[in-house]
DNA sequence: CTGAAAGCGCTTACAG
DNA sequence: CTGAAAGCGCTTACAG
């Protein structure tokens, strides 16, 4: 590999490495005949600073990274789209990590990327234990939370607002006259779920409809634990309505329906979480609740890039929260 | 941001800096006290290597980079999954770029990637021109392709056989009774819309049933082209059977289907490309052909890092052609 | 087995 | 406005 460096331009040119630096850079005054000379140069040999040299001198690396708790779902791929997008145009590159919802991998991860001198960080929290992110707090990288907070971290965070979305997708139902409303969702000690779950609370309490822990089921994404949790909802609880917080588990749940021949809506109201292009060509069409992935990956970039230009704790951290809406379809029916 | 350096280590060692770099490289002899006390600084001072620093001395980076055409479709999204979890395992960082189908942007990506030093690069590629791909050839960096080739390029090549898979398709619609076979794909522009479109005449010409024009629509991702490909293609063909061979245009069909209240799969059968967990939620559930993306980056990340290992060129490169296989379900019924 | 020194490619005070 | 020099953190011949 032919590598053409500062010093080759600057032989080429006539002039001092440093000059070739500087023309690159732009921040002091040049000539403008030795501009022309170096820029004709390097155009000549094809000349690219190389990022590393860069980063070493400069300790940063024009290098973004971003931890994802999982790379299974499709919810994640419209924020990760979004994200590079963003981070493309600024001339930055994307270093794509997933923790796959370990807190252990999490933190190789964390500790990998500062050891890359990534400018930024987008991260999706799987720990809640404060103390795994102490390296990061300690560095001055400016990083966001996405999609999920941490107590006791104070930072830029981006999320959405889960707990008004649940809590109208239960009022939906309720208001079609459902009372025993089932709930599917990932363990309780994902931070988000307790949230989601509030909501559901919340919106049973205003309604006046008591809260029963039979209805709600916690599973993980595994697919055989997932459908043996909404086989045991579906028939030890006979609710009417199943209200499903996590996309992975509505995969489940509709092929359990599917088994049981039950029919939506007829024998069973549902509602999913996350917005994707299946929903609507399903049959019936997927009521679901969710937020924009798009818009929530540009957020979370521009953020960070702004934090970035800023530098960290030059203004008071702001939390983004995001609308989750109910998008109704043909899943639910009144009872 | 606190840098512990080899220096700082080498100090609480009281060896030189040398030192501490041969303990932790390992690949020269070091007495075993020496070894102890290095070991010991640097767990005290939770001393890590700089990438940065590393990199630039020995012209490596720990670095793989990885661009994708898309990430608009959940296709890529097993593969990126895969990849990433073989290099997280080897200890090495994913740069994940996507071209977004715009040889362009395609070109800056690779040039970028070269000017990062990564050690290996995947592929998807979206250019048919050679020459795009000249200054990466140009480099020693050994590099994969996937799911695509490119004439003129020697490298280790993954993919799909899509050629076989949509023959069998074709043949299997065609074993139902069905003679008017509507086609839609994107563009022949992209390299492997004209070997899908191949094993689709083939099928027909062995079967002895002429090939017809008409009933072959091009479009891309774009929604309203593509809903509009396949109002045009069902109306004015009047096809039987419909062989979708994107999973992007897939979505587009189903919902003109649903539109024009043609009822799957008794007014028009329907075949998509891509196997996706929704397949087999859909109503009826959706006959498939597709490949295991899992599969493919697993070996894809396996190919590249053995050729890492040996060296670009040692050995000859590898084609590996994965199965495009047909899932039977029931959007399809004999004519 | 280990230290001192040079150098990867770049940038930036410091002189001039 | 520009050159010479130092240094980012690391590794590796070269001596010893």
């Amino acid at each position: 590999m032919f590598i053409v460096t500062v010093q080759d331009v600057a032989r080429l040119a006539g002039v001092s490495p440093g000059t070739v630096s500087r023309v690159f850079n732009g921040n002091v005054p040049v000539r403008e005949q030795t501009k022309r000379k170096v820029l004709e140069a390097a155009t000549q040999l094809n000349y690219r600073p190389n990022f590393i040299a860069q980063g070493l001198r400069m300790k940063k690396s024009q290098t973004i990274g971003l931890i994802v708790p999982e790379l299974h779902s499709e919810g994640f791929v419209q924020v990760i789209k979004a994200i590079e997008s963003v981070i493309y145009e600024q001339g930055y590159s994307l270093i794509l990590c997933s923790s796959d919802e370990d807190p252990e991998r999490e933190k190789a991860n964390i500790q990998t990327l500062i050891h890359r001198n990534i400018d930024g960080l987008i991260l999706c929290p799987v720990s809640t234990d404060v103390t795994s992110f102490d390296e990061l707090s300690h560095t001055d990288i400016p990083f966001v939370l996405l999609d999920r907070m941490i107590d006791g971290i104070e930072t830029d965070i981006i999320k959405g607002n889960d707990q008004l979305g649940c809590y109208e997708a239960t009022k939906y139902l309720v208001e079609l006259g459902h009372e025993k409303i089932g709930v599917l969702s990932k363990p309780p000690t994902i931070p988000f779920v307790v949230e989601r779950l509030l909501g559901y609370q919340n919106a049973l309490e205003d309604c006046g409809i008591p809260y029963h822990t039979g209805l709600v089921r916690f599973s993980s994404h595994f697919s055989h634990h997932a459908m043996q949790a909404c086989e045991e909802l579906l028939t030890s609880e006979k609710p009417t309505a199943i209200f499903s917080m996590s996309s992975t588990l509505t995969m489940s749940l509709l092929k359990v329906v599917k088994k049981l021949n039950l029919s939506i809506p007829d024998d069973i109201s549902i509602i999913g979480y996350g917005e994707s292009e299946w929903n609507s060509l399903l049959n019936p069409p997927l009521t679901a609740v969710g937020l924009n992935g798009n818009q929530m990956g540009t957020i979370a970039a521009n953020m960070l890039f702004r934090r970035i230009r800023e530098g960290r704790e030059k203004r008071g951290f702001e939390t983004v929260l995001l609308p989750v809406s109910l998008s109704v379809r043909s899943s639910c029916r009144s009872h």
